[in-house]
DNA sequence: GAATATAATGAATAATTTTGCAGTCGCAAA
DNA sequence: TTTGCGACTGCAAAATTATTCATTATATTC
């Protein structure tokens, strides 16, 4: 096992075992288990290792390891194109506060997503099934308002 | 609710929703939102909420919900989906007469379900998406009546 | 083994985050 | 009203962390 593997895993077991706070203290109990190394390969040893400092209990920010469920690295969800969005959608009516979009079947949940992450300052938010989306906006916001702001997401909007 | 509760609220959601690598650039969301403050101000909200900056997928840095909600932060004995609830419940926002809470993916029909069981002499009635709970309130019910009763469900919703 | 590519590292610096302090505000008690 | 208290905040400085640049060690290929 190389130095630095095995410098990691003691990184690992230290961190676990102690409420590290900072960097230059867990280079002080790496010192004592005989690793010598500077505050910058400890800040590039704990990005591979993927720990990071979290707020903890008493105001004091401690070291910790990754979740295992949060560290999957789950790839990006897949940028829905522009084209997607235009092939997808129906149509969109109002009913007093609401908005009511049609779209092709299966399509809701993707447009409702992009909804959601690009318009949230005018859109509070959408429930989306399998071919239509409830979308309610914000209070004091226009029919027109909307309508321009999803037109910059879905281009045949009209 | 109160300009800080409901900055911690969009605080949340904007951390969910995108990939924020560092608190400029949270700040410019906030503003896009008509939040104004500091990042000073910044950073002891996000040490309050336990969100925290971790190595992410591509060699660069993301802010992150905490998933693990420790027993510690919890005054009482947890009910058994406490915990689910508050790890589920991102934010809770009004327009009108309805209420849109959003919660992390997969936890909307849960959390909807509880809302449901335990609150229906207040909520009329819920319809859940992926992350996404719309919240129809009895008639002449308050906002702060549904937020206290609410509260009693979900506990770090404040 | 020599030549060459790749990984690892330190020193210094840049970037980012946290915090001490002082000022403001709302609210409740005197 | 006045006083006091606690929550909240900005500013500026301190503290901490990440990265750039140059160098050295390690591995790979011929």
């Amino acid at each position: 096992m190389s130095v630095k593997s095995e410098r990691l895993n003691t990184i690992r077991r230290i961190v676990a075992q102690n409420e590290i706070e900072n960097q230059d203290m867990l280079l002080d109990f790496l010192r004592e288990e005989g690793f010598d190394l500077t505050q910058a390969t400890l800040s590039r040893d704990l990005k591979q290792l993927k720990i990071s400092k979290n707020p903890g209990y008493a105001g004091i920010y401690i070291y910790m390891l990754p979740n295992n469920i949060r560290t999957i690295d789950m790839p990006q969800r897949p940028t829905p194109n522009y084209e997607f969005m235009a092939e997808g959608f129906l149509s969109i009516e109002f009913s007093g506060q609401l908005a009511v979009m049609k779209t092709r079947p299966g399509h809701a949940s993707a447009i409702a997503y992009e909804i959601d992450a690009k318009a949230p300052h005018i859109i509070l938010g959408t429930v989306a099934g399998d071919d239509t989306i409830l979308i309610v906006p914000r209070e004091n916001i226009s029919r027109r308002q909307i309508m321009e702001t999803l037109a910059m997401i879905i281009p045949n909007l009209k």
